[in-house]
DNA sequence: GAAGATACGGAGGCACCCTCCGTTTAACAA
DNA sequence: TTGTTAAACGGAGGGTGCCTCCGTATCTTC
């Protein structure tokens, strides 16, 4: 990076210190008041000036990425452990769950991250992408062992999954988006004699076997 | 005050004028702008003073509701025709892919509409109430002819559809809802025995293996 | 008409957004 | 150490939107 002349002057201490102040009282208050909380608040909950906060961050999403960027990777290593366990259907299942128990910690961060996903800003490059690999990791396995149909992407199933925990109205949320989830993941599997023919299905006439009722966990 | 009788007085012409060309700008203006539009905008859109908009309309939410109203009733409608047609899951699958047209033209209404229910306000009551209903009945069928799971209610399934079209950004994003909510039908069906390993799923167990890793940079 | 009741509009106070710039301070060289 | 200077600091200030309040205008009724 530092190409002609040497000189790359350290950077001030300051500088160094209030950068992580400030992402630390983002945090908080965004976890707390949810996306639209004001910077104001921010600032001031890190003691540092207005002006400061800006500089560092020069818009909101830049916040939410700084701020967001450890706890997507939290997430993201979490796929690269379940990755060697055995049922791949059941690590895909797993990391979602885990997902989902994830974004109840963060109430507020997961609107706000859902909020920057949507408006394609910069936070997409690397949250999204970092979550899409991820997830991917986990489905490509499950795919290959021919468990999942090939059909649906990364990028689809992890919008899912946003969309599913964007949903946390209630104090049930929870278990609404783990079973939402687990019915969308039982959608997923490669059907015996099924689909083909989404749209006009016929209905398989015989379905011989009542419901289901397995899930849960 | 007085008397005779409860009469009440016929309710000032200009005042409906009003609060109807306020609901006509609004839908406009939230149509266009999303959630957040200025109701300042609104209220200079629709040729009046911001008092009055906030008169007729005391809080944000109180407009929504008011905005929203008409076009919930148009999709509980769809349903109620759906309901008579033959194949019961088709019907269902058809609402929802009638729910993301839907959705598809009323862009920021949409995401107004999430928010709302998200935040658990008084639309709820109304919208959200009534769309449940109409997905309820279509479901209800469905599952009493033995064609879907009996533990998912028709909240979860409103919910999941939510959570499905909340995710606009790109451009393809109609496409990847209705994939998806596809796929959430197919788990909501009455499966066999469970994943049952019926020897079909060799089909794609070849599939190159190479799916993404497409990643960037 | 006249009398009230009712609705109207927009000024005003408040909160937040973000920029701009004079002041302070840390890093480095002498 | 001390001096130099780039970098960082903080917060005032201009802009916008939210919502309330209330004097004025308009409508309904008698």
């Amino acid at each position: 990076m530092d190409d002609h002349s040497d000189q790359t002057r350290k950077p001030r201490a300051d500088a160094v210190r209030n950068r992580e102040r400030v992402l630390e009282a983002a945090k908080a208050v965004f976890s707390a008041g949810g996306p639209e909380a004001s910077l104001e608040a921010v600032a001031k909950r890190a003691g540092v000036g207005i002006g400061t906060l800006y500089r560092h961050f020069p818009t909101r999403e830049d916040l939410f990425e700084a701020v967001y960027r450890r706890e997507v990777e939290q997430l993201s290593e979490l796929a690269e452990q379940l990755k060697n366990s055995k049922d791949p259907v059941d690590a895909l299942r797993r990391w979602l769950r885990s997902g989902v128990e994830f974004v109840a910690t963060k109430k507020g961060m997961m609107a706000a991250l859902a909020l920057a996903v949507q408006s394609g800003s910069e936070l997409h490059v690397f949250s999204f992408d970092r979550l899409t690999k991820a997830i991917g990791s986990l489905l490509d396995r499950a795919v290959s062992a021919g468990e999942l149909r090939p059909d649906i992407s990364p990028e689809d199933l992890l919008r899912a999954f946003f969309g599913m925990c964007y949903i946390h109205d209630q104090p049930r949320w929870q278990s609404t988006a783990l079973r939402l989830l687990d019915v969308f993941v039982d959608g997923l599997r490669v059907q015996p004699a099924g689909k083909a023919e989404t749209g006009t299905s016929k209905a398989r006439a015989a379905r011989g076997a009542k419901p289901a009722m397995k899930r849960k966990r």
